[in-house]
DNA sequence: GGTTAAGCGAGACGGTACGTCGCGTCTTAGA
DNA sequence: TCTAAGACGCGACGTACCGTCTCGCTTAACC
């Protein structure tokens, strides 16, 4: 992210930035998007806000979808669960849960339908919201598929496209509708992706499958 | 949308309205696009391209989406084949191929990532696009849906959460990454969304899936 | 000046200027500067008290100076009066009166001032200022000068130094002091610069001369 | 100015004014003026080619044109020599051709004529102005007409229009063109000022002159 | 010789205006 | 009545300097 001050040596002269009005100019975005919306959330309006002026909100950030994305995580608890539950049915179906719930957490829904947006709309936001929301949460996703691989109960479905048909359910589930629906299908989600058809077909279809879907996802 | 005729009945004085120019101006907004990305299209360039004056493109839409959306239907070929292929599992796979495929015509797949970004910002074409756009596909998915439930060999998902998996993962694919992927998960999701567990199939059916799977995808 | 149409042929399409709008921002800017001052007259200022918006101040003016100076030439008389009074002296003394009563009409000397700066300080306007002011009352005392050549009662001073004297004078006059000072050195300037050493003019000539200047500036 | 230690008594603690810097800064000021213009002038600017800070520049200087004053006494030799040279003619001769040749030593003219534009823009600086340079010089003249005075070979014009028409016509002349003239009025000025029109009209009509100019010019 | 008070470079900050851009509306003249 | 042209009010853009304010450091004069 913007503020990261990673690796700087020690030589830092100069007045200091202010925590505060960090803080001041998150909380008006995400309060400001809030309020009026994503197509009238602008810079001048969260400046304004704040407090601040212009200036100081460019010097931190390029873009007005950046400073939500970073308001994002100082205003939502993004961290996602990857407790071990026992076994990948139990793993995914929390996974899914906290998912799902975040997505309810007022205001959040908005805001991330307004960054998927800006991300398609605008090439540099989106790389950096590739990088910094959607790659970190496939990778949590990650860390429970590899811990499933290991204790042997994933089905047998490529992990990238576990991810796929999981991610792209939730992102649909926000993006297709007007207003953000009241239930999700966490449980059939889970039953559809942690059935083990092995009692059905013989393992060496099973195999036979595996290797065609290797080769059309590698 | 904005340009149907529709029920009218005679009485029209005046100039005619120009077909001309209006085809001029869809496909002005279509190249302008892929020329400059949806965030530097403009109504006034559009104009200006088309040889048209903004006034007349105001005439007939009210939002640089709308152009891009009527031009996607005039410039690419979105019908997609609800025939019927014998089987839901052949029928299943014909609708991600075409579907995939209409994502990988070249100036598609910006568009339509362009005009689910505006859903999300302007909540007026939000709800244009999704009963004009969305809920069209939905209702091609559902004709399929309906004959594997006639027919019998619908595995015992809802269709809706089918829908959701479905589009989910098709939008996903092409929201989620810079450049839309080469490759597509076609067969893994036709083998995943037609596979009947209670019905416990036996390997000869099973490889009788697959081999419907090969045929249709080759 | 700005405005001027020049040799537009006919193919005037498009909605045309307003004129009331012009007004608006000519008197916006005379009366703007007038009450806070030049150094705190902007563009955006001018525009909002012509409720006017900025862009259409830019449209037709390129400098807030270009403002003022067209405003000037609306709002105060500037044609200055080179009417033939039948002598040199009294040509000249009715010019320098015109001269110094303009700089005290209420208004006119901060906008004097203000442009003569303004020309210092952007080259641009600089040109503007001396190619459609400073040039023009130059002609303005030609046609006085030549006058009094042609009829033989110029003293022998070079026009272009009379020009720099009177002008000179004038604009010290106007721009080295804080307040505009009360009285004007016509009468001094008009007896130095129509002395005729050579001539040796018989004192009756002068009697003349002194009596119209006493009539003229009571 | 700004830099004059005036009436401090002693108690000066800490760290002294650094010399180094305060000739950096007007150097930068300068030379900055020649090379972009005054209008392109900032202390911003000033303090990064100085290598100073501008906290530094404005403890010192409030507005950009007194550092640019101070820095003209630091650059140019501003002293008019008042020596006397026997005659008003040649005292006044020396003079004009002094005060000429300043305003073409190269970088002197845009300085000046920026500070005679800010005078008019910013009253503060107007008045240091006035009272820090022009004051200084109307009194420099004010030496050689009481000098030539009391040598009873001053002409018959009161010394306060002898002033205004010599420096009006300088100040004209260095504002009132782009470029500095090569030429300048220095004999026929002179030529003018000095000479003494008793030999042609009596007397006694230059001693009514004299009263009513006493009069309009007190 | 430690204390204390500037001075100094650096640079973040709240402001204000800049000049530009595109919006969506409007007023023309011509077809 | 539609069209191209284009002026208009509007509002945000991103930038530039303004003048002020910490910072951490340096440099003297004083105790």
């Amino acid at each position: 992210m913007t503020t990261e001050p990673a690796a700087e040596p020690a030589a830092r002269r100069g007045r200091k930035r202010s925590e505060e009005g960090r803080i001041a100019i998150l909380t008006a975005a995400y309060e400001q998007v809030a309020e009026v919306g994503y197509h009238a959330l602008t810079i001048e309006g969260i400046a304004a806000r704040a407090g601040s002026s212009k200036r100081t909100v460019y010097r931190w950030w390029s873009h007005k979808a950046d400073v939500l994305l970073e308001a994002l995580s100082v205003k939502a608890e993004l961290r996602i669960s990857t407790t071990d539950h026992g076994s990948w049915a139990a793993d995914l179906s929390a996974f899914l849960r906290d998912s799902y719930e975040l997505g309810r957490v007022p205001g959040v829904a908005p805001v991330l339908r307004a960054l998927m947006a800006e991300a398609q709309i605008d090439p540099g936001f989106g790389q950096r919201f590739r990088e910094g929301f959607l790659a970190r949460r496939r990778a949590a996703l990650a860390t429970l598929t590899d811990r499933a691989a290991r204790r042997g109960d994933l089905p047998p479905i490529d992990p990238g496209l576990i991810a796929d048909l999981v991610f792209g359910t939730i992102w649909y589930w926000l993006l297709a509708r007007d207003e953000i629906p009241a239930d999700a299908p966490t449980d059939a989600l889970t039953a559809l992706l942690s059935a083990r058809p092995e009692a059905n077909p013989g393992p060496e279809n099973r195999d036979q499958d595996r290797d065609q879907d290797d080769k059309e996802q590698p």
